[in-house]
DNA sequence: TGTATCGGTTCATATATTGAACCATTGGTT
DNA sequence: AACCAATGGTTCAATATATGAACCGATACA
């Protein structure tokens, strides 16, 4: 591991629960000699990475951050962060993959990729999700802000016999997508589509989209459902990570749950 | 210099106007050979603070800022209380507002907003500010701790004819800065900007950053230097009690003196 | 075809990093 | 007030680690 390696590692430390920490302490989360922290410390301080309280001794991130991520986001919009996790998602199940992102109260299509695995495929033709009657809106129901529900439950239109109609039915789906991590839809908004999806989080830590494969319903099996779920995780993470967010504990808990018997899965860089 | 800080100062050279560099062009900005350059890029991107395009294989900024200076704004809000006040004096006067604050020995550019009243306008492409050539800095030495000085007067390099390079000349200038209130810099950084400076202060008391005008030079006038000095006033106190602060008494007495006369408002010759 | 880039790799050299032991302060306990 | 256990910060010999010239394969160009 090179010095620079651990002296970056230093700020991954500093977290919205831990902001400010002494020298000591850095020692003791760094696993490391104090001279050799306090020299890293030393570096990220001169660069503005962290500053010392004057108060308190202790150190915290500094003021570069926010130049640094302003140019960051200028320079890579969204979308960008999206393409290799979706490629690797379509390629590994061989359906279709796409990602949508919540604004406001709407579910917007930002992307998809089909793979090019077999000759029959979906394909999203849409610009927004109905919430009710898409694996994309459970999961924004489910993981996003709560007004959405009360939103979804006034008009909630019949597109195939499998559409769910009632809020109880609705509520009911939600409380399962939670319990899983997962949104499932089979047939509720087009007749053939089985479609499966997870949240995505952003800098703010909150619901920002979804990553979901859409298969052609009768291809779909137990096993390509497992590898499905398996490359979501990977995705959303990835995605998630890109976005500048984490995927929250419980979410993890809930996957961790779903996929008992894998081996643990390592998110996408 | 260490390791850790050369491989930290690689980032300073990713900014909005190249937001992307190859790895030998990145060597010829970092001076350094290209195999300990391409290890340097290699931790930082090991970290989540580059990331190279696959298209391009060129190297930009990466997703970890965001997150990070998430949890600085968390830990210590800056940017937050900026916006108003900066819109208000970019609209007001026309000419490119921003932000810088001081974290140990160094000016790091906070925020900025550019008005789109004129096709020309500045832009602030920096992450750091001189302290001897920009009028950010000059406020910062006038106003700001006193080993500021000491720091700056070691090494003034010239980067415009107009530039302040002796100390004597220095030490001048930061007079006339804390007689005014303002800093003023015609044309020491960049040649055709003319740039005023407030300070601003946080909740001990002291110099925390400053606020200020970048104007093309060749369109300001007294009138718009009044204007200007009459709106940066209104942004640092605004800056300063959002930041917990309040503008020392000796601060705002210069600032009645410099606008009852004209003379005083009249820009530098 | 030859040349000049580019990104990336190797390896002997020597330079920069390391951590035990050491201060000087501070804040709490007896 | 004396004591103790923390804290942030410093020193120096030992050595682990960073360094850069030279090299590689690929690509672009003329």
């Amino acid at each position: 591991m090179s010095s620079a390696a651990k002296t970056l590692a230093l700020l991954s430390h500093f977290t919205d629960l831990r902001p400010e920490i002494g020298l000591s302490q850095l020692c003791r989360l760094a696993g490391r000699d104090k001279a050799t922290t306090y020299r890293h410390v030393q570096a990220l301080e001169e660069a503005g990475f962290v500053e010392q309280n004057p108060a308190t001794k202790r150190y915290r991130l500094g003021p570069a951050f926010l130049q640094l991520a302003r140019t960051r986001e200028r320079t890579v919009p969204r979308k960008a962060g999206v393409e290799a996790p979706l490629h690797m998602l379509a390629e590994a199940t061989g359906e279709t993959a796409h990602v949508a992102v919540l604004s406001g109260t709407t579910l917007y299509a930002l992307h998809q990729l089909e793979s090019v695995k077999h000759s029959t495929r979906v394909l999203i033709d849409v610009n927004t999700f109905p919430l009710h009657a898409t694996a994309s809106g459970l999961c924004a129901l489910a993981f996003g802000p709560t007004e959405l529900l009360d939103l979804a439950s006034k008009t909630m239109p019949r597109f195939t016999p499998e559409t769910i109609t009632t809020p109880d039915a609705l509520e009911g789906e939600i409380a399962v997508t939670r319990q899983r991590g997962f949104a499932q839809s089979s047939g509720g908004y087009e007749h053939d589509v089985h479609s499966m999806s997870a949240p995505i989080f952003d800098q703010t830590d909150l619901f920002a989209g979804t990553v979901s494969v859409a298969c052609v319903a009768t291809r779909v099996t137990p096993e390509l459902a497992r590898i499905i779920y398996e490359h979501l995780v990977l995705a959303s993470r990835g995605i998630t990570y890109n976005w500048g967010g984490s995927v929250p504990d419980i979410i993890e808990a809930a996957w961790a749950g779903s996929l008992t018997g894998t081996e643990a899965l390592e998110p996408m860089t």
